[in-house]
DNA sequence: CCATTAACGACTTTATGTATCCATAATAAC
DNA sequence: GTTATTATGGATACATAAAGTCGTTAATGG
């Protein structure tokens, strides 16, 4: 049980765009070769955040990602849904009602953790960003 | 990001042996059959949890596993650490130090699900057990 | 000794994640 | 319009982990 890598990538791209001059679009090509990583398999990322609604895209000369709302309005979870998709991270096979206990606490469990990572913005994160 | 369908077995294996007759074993054969997986497979995950010291297990005849503990002192978090490990959820290859941010920020998150499941107690589903 | 039952290791199969390459489409700049 | 630039999508190969099986060993009660 442990977050993808491509969930890191993301939070460390998302990262950049915080901190990229305002409305100039960031290519993928800066932003792989900044992660380590190949352009095509971050562009799947975010692709997958552009469908998410949290960035934007631009094709042609000039073009790569922006941010498409407020700094303030994206969360950790955003990004996190996004990639790992929003599934439960418990579903039992048989499944015998909403009287379970033990589906409830384990989905409740997570709730606990999703609502924190709602509240983390990464407007949070533009602070720093000496170092990276 | 979901958690295996071997926790979930050992989860109910659990709840098992909650409602089972104290002081007496209950044998994998038994428990295999009523969550419908095999006794070899299920063994495995017995024998973590065994060595997670939860329960205590006897061979030879009229053996089986037994509650370790009390049902009060047996969280949803032992049971699922005993399985998935006890690593991080999220474990960045870099690793800048300590001041970090979405280290720091994902680390929470997890250490907030973590202490929900470690207040659960097994105890609580001892109430129901009707149904199942 | 003998039947029973847990524990262990080797193995196969399946699913998912990781990653790359190539083709395509869309846009901006000229 | 043409061309360069950039995102998108599909196909594919590879690695890793999960899911499950099989055979063997070891310990216990009768
Ligand atoms: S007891 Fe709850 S978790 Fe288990 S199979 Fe039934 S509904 Fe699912
Ligand atoms: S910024 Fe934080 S999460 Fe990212 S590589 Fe550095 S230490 Fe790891």
């Amino acid at each position: 049980m442990k977050y993808s890598q491509a969930t890191d990538y993301a939070l460390h791209a998302m990262l950049h765009l915080v901190t990229a001059v305002p409305n100039k679009p960031v290519g993928v090509q800066l932003l792989a070769e900044k992660l380590g990583v190949s352009q095509t398999y971050l562009s799947k990322m975010m692709t997958k955040l552009v469908k998410a609604g949290l960035i934007q895209s631009a094709p042609g000369a000039n073009g790569g990602y922006r941010l498409r709302r407020k700094q303030e309005e994206i969360s950790f979870l955003d990004i996190i849904h996004a990639i790992e998709g929003t599934a439960s991270l418990f579903e039992c096979s048989v499944n015998h009602g909403s009287e379970c206990l033990i589906q409830q606490v384990v989905v409740d469990a997570e709730r606990q953790m999703e609502q924190y990572l709602e509240n983390k913005k990464i407007a949070d994160l533009a602070k720093l960003m000496k170092t990276e």
